[in-house]
DNA sequence: TTTGATCTACGAAATAAATCGTAGTATTTT
DNA sequence: AAAATACTACGATTTATTTCGTAGATCAAA
């Protein structure tokens, strides 16, 4: 799949949370942020569908969304795009940089550290 | 500075890297890559002189460019917004999807454990 | 059953990003 | 000094992305 542009990624955001939706209901978590037309987020959403980012019932009058692709694949091909493009490819301090903006909490750390153990042994 | 865009960021990187250089230098770089001509990237440079993201020094008919913005700066942006649109703000999984995707040298683990153990201490 | 609200479809306009050709100069090579 | 090469400037086009208005259909409420 090709790398989502911003408004579809913030489309495929709420979907993900949501498994299912109306394009009112995505509409309207849209709105809250910002200010754009209902028939901006339906044809937008149209498009993904017709691009096969979205699948959709058209069971009812109202029809309903849902993801192709699963958050997880499509996080790991915008961080190996980032990843690329502005780190040089070093995962390190890619790593740093994310974790000294938001800082994490006692158990999050706990969960990171597990993970480069795991890492670290699975390596040989 | 506004978020560049990925040709931007593509130029960026190079000058970041080089600290300053003509259009042919970071052209032929670029040329490694991908089919362009030279004049896209001329131009691409004169819009990101123009836009204030590169300096210029016109001394002499080649011209040389450097960025205005520091790599860390444009990388903290980056992340911060990729963060927030795509990992809901988590800095922890991000930063383990990163170190998933491109392994960290054994080095770079205790670099990291080390960022880590700091991390935790001057959070109180 | 008329009125109003809610949907989809879709063309088209507005905006943003990227690409390139041509002209005019300067520099280097033959 | 003529010819070939290398530069910048810049308009214009192309392509991608986003936004929105209007039309027609269906449904809900008065």
């Amino acid at each position: 799949m090709s790398k989502p542009t911003e408004s579809e990624l913030e489309i495929l955001s709420i979907l993900w949370e949501l498994k299912d939706a109306s394009v009112r209901q995505v509409h309207e978590r849209i709105a809250e942020t910002k200010e754009t037309g209902y028939t901006t987020t339906l044809k937008m959403m149209q498009l993904m569908h017709a691009k096969g980012m979205l699948l959709r019932d058209e069971e009812n009058r109202t029809h309903r969304y849902r993801p192709v692709v699963h958050q997880g694949e499509t996080q790991k091909s915008l961080v190996k795009n980032l990843l690329s493009i502005a780190f040089g490819g070093s995962s390190t301090s890619l790593a740093m940089q994310a974790l000294g903006q938001e800082k994490p909490s006692k158990e999050e750390l706990k969960e990171i550290r597990a993970f480069l153990d795991q890492l670290e042994q699975e390596n040989r």
